[in-house]
DNA sequence: TGTATGACCAGTC
DNA sequence: CGACTGGCCATAC
């Protein structure tokens, strides 16, 4: 358990509140982490999602881009299931991005 | 051990 | 205006 764990655990903690039908975005999560620079790392905590059992939980295909762009789309099992999951919850896309004047959720608790 | 890289963003040239 | 650079910091090789 080092300390460096406890950045993702963190990144985890603020997608899991994340409401259903909601998005928002790597610069928001950094932000709210008090590191608005450190939105790859928040990219890389998504990662690191797919490849930890114990983030199963973790919503990670409700964080997309500034632009509202699935940009992570890639490291699912399948590029569109991120757009399937998001639009199962009920969330609506212009074109190939998340409207996210609907759907912008900010981590302000 | 050191270098390169990334599901990003904002500022600068 | 478009294109480029820096920053951030953990992970991969």
């Amino acid at each position: 358990m080092t300390e460096s764990h406890d950045f993702f655990q963190r990144v985890y903690d603020v997608v899991r509140r994340i409401p259903m039908g909601r998005v928002t975005t790597y610069g928001h999560i950094a932000a709210y982490l008090g590191a608005r620079s450190s939105a790859r790392m928040v990219g890389f905590a998504m990662n690191a999602v797919t490849h930890d059992a114990r983030a199963s939980d973790v919503p990670a295909h409700r964080v997309v881009n500034r632009f509202g762009a699935l940009t992570g789309r890639m490291h699912f099992a399948t590029p569109f299931l991120m757009r399937e999951r998001l639009e199962a919850e009920g969330v609506t896309f212009v074109d190939e991005h998340v409207d996210l004047q609907r759907h912008l959720w900010e981590p302000a608790d």
